[in-house]
DNA sequence: CGTACAGTTGAGTTTATTCAAGAAGAGTGG
DNA sequence: CCACTCTTCTTGAATAAACTCAACTGTACG
């Protein structure tokens, strides 16, 4: 499979990585027609309230799901990745309850909704890891609301950073413990519901124990048996090895 | 439509409300045989990591879905009304990544995931309510996690009543602003992220405010434009009413 | 009448925030 | 290469929000 073209393509991969996928689905994905466009760092894609007729796939670069308060504070929903749809929810919900955003420079494919409905009619396979990962979504939204409800500053911000480096580690974007990480310190806060300060002063406390180090936008684990005792991090609700296991 | 005996069961009457259905679905899934139990309250009936290949109903009473974290807190992920599937996403997810427990006393029904996956097969607008269904909660969480991550106090408590009321209105279990509530304020807390004393003092404010009043298990809105302002309030994010508009 | 649980109150403490200012980089144009 | 700007990161100090602890009240129920 590895040597099949087709499983280069960030979208192949990815969905693989949610559910078995057969040739012919890989095949028809990688060849999905998109609509290629390069946004630069910072910018927003789709603002809450919009009407989607399109989904957007990751190719490149890093980008955010958020909300913003009435006060003009902005919560991070969730990190996307390369081969990450954001807004796959859209197929159903056509109205965007959040919005989204990149962090780095990204280069994106859009794809109309038909497409995505054929697709998923056509190979039983592509619906199933399509519905499989709106569902792992939902698993990671729960774990951050128990973060963000009951965890304190330095298990918030390991917890986060644990699922990161997983989650890179996953989408062979991480080597060992060492993993990009091209966001600033008011992004952490805003995903994790804190202020800068505190999360400045938390990081610097996670640095001194030597537990992490994070400069020139690369993470390195130094300790991860204490980062996740201190995140309190269990993998298990980013459902990574259960493929086979399920019908 | 309402003329139909199968109307009146609480799955049809809240897959009814997240998609259309056609006759042929209704009856099915009114006629899906289930393992009828009734459980007291305040009874744990999964735990996190359990394996399912089953699905619970909510026939009559009030769920939660929650986490519990290494210190013994517990954060609060959903409420479950009837006609609810809270663990509807172990269709896809075998491993339960968070518990499953009663408020009131519950009658649940069981249904196997192979009838499920059957019915959503043989009736294809009945898998797309289950996965719309699914997506609304996502959508929910989202709210959730902007909810505990910025919002102070008062507005998370307001929020989360006027989620309650609107979602209890919708189910036809709530009449004009006056909407039965069985929770105690420690639910309330560990929804919230906040402790008993504080969700204490929170409620007191809204009742001397005149906003709110709750008594015997019954919550009454006074004041619902000024519950709906502090709470930040806009019902969008449960997608009530795009039914109609979407494919 | 006693027990258990939910709700309430007060006081002290902790955690995190806000505000403000300075240091360190990265990128730009002269 | 330097000066300039912009953003990010860092630090200190005052403030505010929320928590913990502990006691006490009320109510339901056997």
């Amino acid at each position: 499979m590895a040597t099949n073209p087709w499983a280069a393509h960030p979208l192949v991969r990815n969905l693989e990585n949610v559910a078995p996928l057969t040739d012919a689905s890989k095949k028809a994905l990688a060849e999905l027609a998109m609509q290629v466009v390069h946004v630069e760092a910072d910018r927003e894609v789709l603002r809450e309230g919009d009407r989607a007729t399109q989904c957007c796939v990751v190719l490149e670069g890093f980008m955010i799901n958020y909300k913003v308060t009435k006060k003009g504070e902005r919560q991070i929903l969730a990190y996307h990745l390369p081969g990450d749809i954001p807004d796959l929810q859209s197929l159903h919900l056509a109205v965007l309850d959040s919005s989204l955003g990149t962090v780095t420079p990204c280069k994106l494919g859009f794809v109309p909704h038909k497409d995505l409905w054929e697709i998923c009619a056509r190979e039983p396979d592509v619906g199933r890891a399509c519905w499989r990962w709106t569902l792992i979504m939902a698993s990671i939204y729960r774990e951050w609301v128990t973060n963000v409800g009951q965890r304190e500053a330095p298990a918030r911000i390991g917890h986060l950073l644990c699922e990161i480096v997983v989650r890179m580690e996953t989408m062979g974007l991480a080597e060992g413990r060492n993993c990009p990480l091209p966001l600033t310190q008011t992004e952490l806060a805003d995903a994790t519901g804190m202020s800068t300060v505190h999360v400045n002063r938390t990081l610097q406390e996670l640095r001194n124990a030597g537990i992490i180090s994070w400069k020139d936008k690369t993470l390195s684990i130094l300790d991860w048996g204490r980062l996740k005792r201190i995140g309190e991090f269990d993998p298990g609700y980013l459902h990574l090895r259960e493929r086979e296991e399920v019908a």
